[in-house]
DNA sequence: TATTTTTATGCGATTTAGCGCATAATTCAA
DNA sequence: TTGAATTATGCGCTAAATCGCATAAAAATA
């Protein structure tokens, strides 16, 4: 399965899932990403100006990973 | 289909790979995403720094979208 | 409800993206 | 091959991520 990340408020809500899933905390997580807690926290709520490295961090710590696909299917959003 | 994108390097390949499939260049593509043609040269080459929001924005002005999905499936690189 | 754990926020410092502008360096077409 | 278009690089500037450290706010649990 895969989720649509269009967003950074979609890639933290992603982030966030996963991490709890996981049963971690934001401190665990971030150790195992190399960030802090304070930085996944940001992360987590939506932050744009995230950098590019640091989600990608995150996601391979959680065991996911990004995908680039066509912008085909309706998001759920469009069709309310 | 998707492509794989688990570093900055991967994205920006699929980036480009998807600017030149439009017959675009930096420059069109940087006004359509908001972004100079300097910060496009920049993500293409896999910036790892670059903010998530300015990768959003240049994905979106290519129709193209991210997906976060289990890290499940071996990468091509993995297998050799 | 009281206590502990977790998450969010604040401050100063460092680092760097992305900006505007300019120009190499490279690529492509005439 | 040569001239034009495209892409990469450099400088100074501003804004902001992330850091370390501290702590307030919120959530979970006893």
């Amino acid at each position: 399965m895969s989720e649509l990340a269009r967003s950074p408020e979609q890639i933290g809500n992603a982030i966030r899932r996963a991490r709890k899933k996981h049963g971690m905390s934001q401190s665990e997580l971030g150790e195992k990403s190399g960030l802090r807690q304070e930085t996944i926290s940001l992360i987590e709520n939506g932050n744009p100006a995230a950098k590019l490295e640091s989600i990608l961090a995150v996601l391979t710590a959680l065991g996911l990973e990004l995908n680039v696909s066509e912008r085909s299917k309706l998001s759920l959003e469009e069709l309310l």
